[in-house]
DNA sequence: AAGTGGTCTAGACCACCGA
DNA sequence: CGGTGGTCTAGACCACTTG
């Protein structure tokens, strides 16, 4: 029966479809087939492997959903061409990522509370300026060394005990992760030179320069998408890099 | 039969398991479900729209795959609580970037030629010191004004034709992209002080730090990924700053 | 025991494409 | 016309959880 037994790996109790999808990625993965060439029908991997053709055609169905195939009706089914994605970063929440690598994460709150938004900063929220937010500022470390400076404000409105709470045993990020789903952020990456407060509070050298990380989150309301939070991360450039792999396709 | 007639938008052709996922999506955008809650059991769905269990399964199995319910055999099928993620920013090319904003790009090819590997540049490749690369290093500039400097090493073997190439008409990644699909990428930003050439190259002032993007990239190879290229982008810090936006769920 | 999801079948009808 | 994918059905067997 099925043309490929002894080639493929022994199946034992794993689903059909996933056998056959293992099967035609196999065929890519091997150079078998290359990015435009036709993946075998539906019809003949049901002759091939004996399933019925709702199981294959779940099988080619998934992969290309995954992205992996692309489909044409009345014509048949096609190895998609890799997209040239614009590569992307993750960036993982700073307490995570100390404790990922095994560091002591340890937090100073230097300042938290209400502040009335001044031009730039209610232009950042859309919002008229005077309109209260809460404020906060954090000092993190990893075992003990200053690793980010992390200015916040805050919409009262989506987290109204923002200011109540103990950021030495939580950050705001994961507070305000918990309390309003986010919708969309917006980051983004420059280098500057840090201030005298901000060198000595981050224990840096004379000349070193700083990453700033600046972010803004958006949470969903009645009347549209609106700015929940505006972050400035601080990093001292000498002693860290913002790092991230991944995996097209 | 159906009990959601008159409530679904009129659904004339538009697939029976399509209908089904809007129905059940729109009781949660409405709010009647919320995370943790359980959504209708296939068997409902099946005497709700008088569809057979297949199509059922469908929409709730893609919903699943979407991330938008988690399924528990032998006991239902719930809401999905939304997924803290790690935050993401993803990079464009930068002669798209350029073009996307209106902007004029052009390059000028400063080095391109073979050279050897030496030691930190054999560990990055994974191979030993001595083994040839390819090296291109060129200058791109937004409207005449420099823009981002790309310092970039190359295996041979994945674009053996890389430096017979003309990169004012192309760039390096564009190129690379297409003779030799990415497998996985690695990236790290960090904030770092020019010496005099690239102050000079990039056009910048006394004080001012420049943003470094590192990033290598692999290539599927019979004995595994190989890195393929690793590249090393300079930025102005005052001009210039890495963006994305970011849409979770 | 009853309900759930996980999988699978052997048909079926349709629209579309290409020779 | 035959081949392709897109969809759908009415059953089925199974493993699992819950009462």
């Amino acid at each position: 029966m099925s043309a490929a037994e002894g080639v493929e790996v022994g199946a034992a109790d794993t689903p059909r479809y996933q056998q056959v999808k293992a099967h035609v990625l196999g065929l890519v993965a091997a150079g078998a087939l290359k990015p435009g060439d036709r993946v075998p029908s539906e019809h003949e991997l049901v002759a091939a492997f004996g399933v019925s053709r709702m199981t294959a055609n779940r099988a080619l169905r998934e992969l290309t959903a995954e992205g992996k195939l692309t489909r044409v009706a009345g014509v048949g089914t096609f190895v998609a061409a890799p997209k040239p994605r614009g590569a992307m970063l993750e960036l993982r929440p700073i307490r995570e990522e100390i404790l990922a690598r095994g560091g002591r994460h340890s937090a100073e709150v230097l300042r938290l509370a209400r502040e009335e938004a001044s031009g730039e900063l209610a232009a950042a929220f859309e919002l008229p300026p005077g309109t209260p937010l809460f404020r906060s500022e954090v000092l993190h470390r990893e075992d003990g060394r200053p690793l980010q400076l992390e200015e916040r404000w805050v919409l009262p409105a989506v987290a109204p005990a923002y200011l109540a709470q103990d950021y030495t045993s939580t950050t705001p990020s994961d507070y305000l992760l918990a309390v309003a789903p986010v919708q969309e952020a917006e980051h983004q990456v420059e280098a500057a030179l840090p201030d005298a407060r901000l060198r000595r509070l981050l224990e840096m050298g004379a000349a070193e320069p700083c990453l700033l990380l600046r972010r803004r989150t958006w949470v969903a309301a009645p009347a549209g998408p609106r700015v929940a939070s505006l972050a400035r991360l601080w990093y001292p450039g000498g002693r860290y890099a913002l790092g991230g792999r991944f995996r097209p396709g």
